[in-house]
Formats: structure tokens, sequence, C-alpha cells
DNA sequence: ATAAACAGTACTTATTCAGTACGATTAGGA
DNA sequence: TCCTAATCGTACTGAATAAGTACTGTTTAT
């Protein structure tokens, strides 16, 4: 269970293509040009209806700035550097937490009474959050030393050696 | 997504009265006494057939060692203290795979010639991990400085002020 | 006016998870 | 020996959640 939606994993992808769109076009001196959902669907075979749902969830979480009309479309919000992967996971996903018993608008815990774990979950939520938004953007798209890919399931450790 | 199933949930529980029993059998001088899945569903409030499966697979991963028969019943396979949040989760929910186009067995990705995303996973991953890893059972189960429970998720910050 | 593009919502389908049930196996005790 | 208490393993069912799709409305450049 501690993995992300797909639809988590495509709202980085994007972000990423948007990342590269907006340097090219402040290459070309056009900082403020949007792609469009359909654009951005040729680019990263991510399916149109799909991403289209993606982009509206970014811009609803302010990730995203949208322009509508003809020769619309959508571009970042802020520089990429400043967008963390935890902001992302935010949007698409909730806010994070780790346990279920906690949710509010539920009952407490079924067994909250004799339960020895109510203590010390925030500790754990905290490392994770930190962890997620210790990682921005910019860093996720940098190739690291090696040419690995992400197969850090496979081995036990798969960083670059 | 990002939160443990309500299976990893119960076992933490489970683990923690576990702990508990095997504190007091050892201040009797019965240090292999063992707790049967009944006994423990008494102490825990979790339903019996439902933390019966919990042992199971906690004593599949090798976390506790059944012993079988009357008189049997589970205990831990090793001291509390060295036994961690993260061993458990990847016992109940499996390893920690962030991202899910890294599934073995799965084909590699929708858009793995685009997605500009490759890399950088494994860091996210590590991260995520060494929290989990951590934080001992022993921890979870001690209070913390005040007498609060884990609400964190309703406040931005409800760690012991 | 027209066409292109986003906004919002609602629906359907697929997948995953929680919970339950059943038969088989093992070990202790009368 | 026979019975009982307990785990082992698997398989099944129902419910919750997520993914994907469709449709209607609104906005804006040409
Ligand atoms: S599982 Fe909810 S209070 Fe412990
Ligand atoms: S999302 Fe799978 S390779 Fe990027």
């Amino acid at each position: 269970m501690i993995k992300l939606g797909k639809l988590t994993d495509y709202a980085i992808a994007v972000m990423g293509q948007l990342v590269h769109e907006a340097a090219d076009s402040s290459a070309q001196g056009e900082g403020t040009m949007s792609s469009s959902a359909h654009y951005l669907s040729s680019r990263t075979g991510i399916p149109e209806p799909t991403i289209a749902k993606v982009l509206k969830m970014l811009a609803k979480g302010g990730l995203v700035v949208s322009a509508r009309g003809a020769a619309g479309g959508y571009r970042l919000a802020k520089p990429a550097g400043q967008i963390s992967i935890g902001e992302i996971i935010a949007v698409m996903d909730g806010p994070v937490a780790i346990v279920s018993c906690v949710d509010p608008g539920q009952e407490p815990c079924m067994m909250s009474e004799t339960c020895p774990t109510r203590h010390g979950w925030s500790r754990v939520n905290d490392a994770i959050k930190s962890a997620l938004d210790g990682v921005k953007l910019t860093e996720m798209l940098s190739a690291p030393a090696c040419g690995k890919v992400h197969d850090f399931m496979k081995g036990e450790d798969a960083g670059c050696a």
C-alpha cells in the first residue's frame, strides 16, 4: 500500500514535461507560452482524457495555471525548483496519512482502548513527509551520475555505484 | 494512497501486544511462552479470524514464530528492540515501491520513452524506507512526553509541545 | 460566428483489499 | 488410543477505492 496512484505518477511525468516546455519557450523569449492537453498527451503518451483529468486536478491544486479559449493551455505556476514531489502527491492523493484510524470523520478506532500503538505515528508520518518535500521536481529530472533507471525494487540498492 | 492497509495497522498492534506478553512471561521466567490467536484477539479487540490471518502473514514473514498443536501460539521471533516498523510493513504490504511502473513482471511503462521522471525515484524510495526502518517497535510503544494520541492529520503539527 | 481549449460533474468499469470459510495438519493430554 | 486445541494453507465472497470515460458548459482567439 505504500505506493502512489497511477494518476500521481502521470502527474509527475506531466509536470516534468511542462518543465521542458517552459525551458524551451523561455529560450525563445516566449516565457508565458502554454501547452495544451492534446499536445502534452502526444508528448507523454498518456491518453488524452486521462491527462486532461490530471491537469484539471493540478490546476485546482494550484500547481499549474490554465489559459482557456483557443490557443489556451497549461503552464507551471512557479519555477520548477520550487515545486516538490510532496506537493504534487498532496494535490493528487491528498495529504499523507499513513494510518487509517486517524482519518477525521471516522470512528476513532476499533481498538483505541487497548491498542498500544496510539502514540508514535506522527513521527513516522513527518519523516515521510519531509522525505517527499525534500525532493524537488528539478532533481527528479536530472539524470543521476550513472545511467540507471529506477529499478530499485528489484535489488537492494540500485543507487549509482 | 500513501497509507497503510488495515491489516498492517493491526499487525503493529498485535506485535505490540506480543511485546507485552514477552515482557510479562520473562518476568515470570517463562521466556518461551506463546500466545494463542484467541487470546490476542481478546486483548486487542481485533476479530479472531482477522487476527489469525495477520499472525499467519507475520509468521510467514519470519517476524513471529508459531507453535502448533494444543497449547500452541505465537511469540516474537526476536527482541522487540530489533524489530522495525519498516520490517512489519514490508511483510504485510510487500516491499516499499512508490511507483507502479517499476513492478517486475509488468510492462516497463506506458511512456518509458518520453517520461522525464525515469531517474530519481530510488532516492525518494530510499528516504521513505529509512524513515520507516529507523523507528523500532519499542519506540512506537513508549508514550511521548505529552499524553497526545496520533491525531497529526488534523493539525499541522500535533507533536508534543 | 466559429473553433479550440479548459471546467466541472457524473457515470461506469476495473482493481484491490478486507473479511470469512473450510479442510488439513500438528501436538498435547485424558 | 482418541479427542481436543491450536496453527497452516488456500480459496472464496463482498465491499471499498481508484481509474478511465463521457458529456455539457464556459471561455477566448481568430
Ligand atoms: S490502530 Fe487505531 S488507535 Fe491503534
Ligand atoms: S512513469 Fe514509468 S518510466 Fe516514468
